[in-house]
Formats: structure tokens, sequence, C-alpha cells
DNA sequence: TACTATACGGAACGCAGGTTCCGTTTGTCA
DNA sequence: TGACAAACGGAACCTGCGTTCCGTATAGTA
């Protein structure tokens, strides 16, 4: 799955190394190299951030820097594939969720796995807390994804009556955009919990 | 005051042109300079927070970088300045609000207080979001001053039975640390004080 | 095993930002 | 007005990071 999101990612961007398919096959080390350095890739993205420099990901691979360029393009594009294999489940997630029976529940659920995958992933943390922010990173249209998912699923429960009227997806964005950025810090599970609880009921309009 | 805070900021860091005051005193192109500089510096990271880079300071000041660095140390010193200038009132008001006659309210009043300052200030709103986060800033002790201060509010509010019992110091320092860092994007005043509304419903355990 | 296209490693390059250095300018005082 | 210490500006330096380049190594093939 990683795999043929950064292939889609990459062929956007220049020719690589994933050639056309009557081509000869790969050099097996090739293919071995491009999957160790995806691997030491999310590591350093989920314990580093999004800030982590490349030769991080290609030392924790056992290759240099030239052979992760010869794979991705730009440091951008290695980023974009590990957010990718990590956003697109959620975001599938929140789309589900939108048929919901219960609209009320699954949007709060979902409060809840986005604080959950942030704390976990700090990569990820910095793209949904940049989400309601800033508009030039190569991952603005995986946040747009997001975002979009969210705000149709926050009308629904809205419409059922289970969000205060007087919010908007905004103020969710505001909220756990900062929540996801204090959240990777926080080692502190329960803290963490506690927090999205307390931003849930909040935005319900009532106390537990 | 401004002037003030960074002449006692800069005594503790290195020997600053704020000689000994038997000296003769400093020339006054050397006295103006100064004063443009901190003027610069107050804009520039109010505007474009901590990162800045010392350039551009320098620039709006009208001076080069060589005579920024004869005021200040580092970079770290002039930023410590600006802020401690900024923070300072905050510290001391929250302080005060201590020995107010109803915690709770003045509890949250300094929630709001933080929030507008994040919003205004994008220098502060980095130094307050990081507050919980990293601790190997030179302005960590005004942000310990902060949170510590904000901590004896939060416990004398939590007893006045005003904030919900079942929260602690580092679960308003996670909400607001994340909305702060928020803030200075959302040119949107409504939206923040609604976010802010919410989270001081949160901790209340009430709606309103 | 020998040959060659493929892939590799990592030095080198460019750029940005913090900090230092030094030749020049200028305020101050006699 | 002349002399000198104080202060100035900004070029130069250093470090970190993204990206490129090229001489070398090797997988695949005959």
């Amino acid at each position: 799955m990683a795999e043929s999101a950064a292939a889609a990612a990459a062929a956007s961007k220049a020719a690589l190394p994933t050639s056309p398919p009557e081509d000869r096959p790969r050099r097996a080390d090739a293919e071995r190299n491009r999957g160790a350095i995806l691997e030491a890739a999310e590591v350093v993205f989920r314990t580093q951030g999004a800030d982590a420099p490349i030769d991080e990901i290609a030392r924790l691979a056992g290759v240099g820097v030239g052979t992760v360029y010869r794979n991705y393009p730009t440091k951008a594009a290695v980023l974009e594939a590990i957010i990718e294999a990590r956003l697109t489940p959620i975001i599938e997630a929140a789309r589900a969720a939108c048929d919901a029976e219960d609209p009320g529940a699954a949007f709060f659920a979902m409060l809840r796995r986005l604080a959950d995958e942030s704390a976990a992933f700090k990569a990820l943390a910095d793209s949904i807390a940049a989400a309601g922010i800033d508009l030039h990173e190569a991952k603005q249209e995986l946040a747009n994804q997001l975002v979009d998912a969210m705000a149709e699923l926050f009308r629904r429960a809205q419409r059922s009556g289970q969000v205060r009227q007087d919010v908007g997806i905004d103020d969710v964005t505001m909220l756990m955009g900062g929540l996801s950025h204090s959240a990777f810090a926080a080692s502190d599970t329960p803290a963490r919990s506690r927090c999205v609880e307390l931003v849930c009921d909040a935005l319900r309009g009532r106390a537990t």
C-alpha cells in the first residue's frame, strides 16, 4: 500500500525507477533498498517528525543519500508517501463514518482516533496541526481531503443534534489541530484521552 | 518597560554595553540604535514568530547585524528580552489573580487573556505552545514561571468548585498550548473566543 | 567468468541562517 | 578642529540540510 502510494506520488513528479511494465525488472538490491528506505522513513518521521533530515533516513536504511533520491525526487515526496500511507485509511474511515447509524458517536470516535494517531506518529501530528494553518506543503492535498471528510461528518453529527449548533468545523479544526500538536509530546495516554473527552464534551455542549 | 526588561535579561547573560554605572555613558547613537533594535525585534517576533531571521530585525532597525550582536550576545537573548517584556505582565496578572475573590472567574479570564495574547503575538504563541513541550530553550525559565502561576490559580479555581475535579493542570497546559499554536493563524477573532469558551466550558464541566 | 547496464555511496554544491571579525565611520572631549 | 575610543556595517565564516554528481561496485546475463 505504501508502495503504490509512493509510486503514484512519484509518477507525478519525475521518471522513477518504477519504470513502464514491459521493461526488464529492477535489480534485486534496488528493490530491497527501496523497502529499507520506506521502513526507515516510517520510523524517522514517526519519531522525529517532518523536520527530520534525509541523512537520518539514509543512515537507518543503511544506504547513501543518493539512493534515497534515486527512489524519491525530493524529501517532500518521501514524506508524502509516508503520510499518505498513514492518512489514507483515516480519511477513508472518516468517509465511511458519514454513513454510520449514529453520526454523533462516529464523529467523536474519529476525533479520538485523530488524537491517538497524532500521539503515535509525530509527522502525522505535524500534518494535522498544519491542516488549519499553512497551505503550501506537498501534503496539503491530503490534509484537505481529511478536513473535507471531517467537515461532512461534522455536519451530520451537528444535524443529528449531538453537536451544539453554535460551533463550526473551523472550531473543530482549531481545537484538534492544537491538540494534535501537543499530543505527540505527551507520552501520557490518560491525559490525552482526558483532553479529547473534554473537547468532545465541549462540542456536545454538555458535561459527561 | 521593554527597555528595563531587556536590560535585566541581558545582564544575566554577558557583559553588555549597559555597563557599570560609574563608567562614562554610552554614545548617543548606540543608545538610539539599541532602542531601534528592540522596537524592530518586537515587530518582527510579533508578526513572524520566533523563527524570524536576525537580518530581518537588523534591516528593520536600520542597522547592521553586527550592531544587533553588540547589544545582545545571541539571537536567543534578543528573543528572550522581547518575550520577557511581553510575558512578565501576564505572569504577574496570573499571580495577582490568585488573590481574587472569585478564583474561578479569574482563572477563566486568564485563559482568555492567554489566547488573546497568543493571537496578537506570534512569538508568544510559539512560547506558550512550547510551554508544555520542549525544555531546552532560553525562554524555558519564563514559561515555567507562567505555568507555575497558572497552576496555582488552577488549584484555587478547582478548590472553589468551578473546575471539574477530574482534570489536572497538565490538561490545561495541553489544551491551551495547542490552542495558542493555532490562535495566531486564526485572524478570526470570534472563532478564537468561541474556542476558548468551549475549553472553559469543558473545564467547568457544564455547558453555557 | 567476463561484460555491461544498473545501482550505489558519499563527496561536493548551494542556500539559509547564526555568529564573528575587521576596516571604516563617527560621537565626544579637549 | 584634531585625536581617539566607541560604535558601525556588512563581508566572511561556520554549520546544517536538501540536492546533485560522478567514480566505483555489483547483479544479471551469456
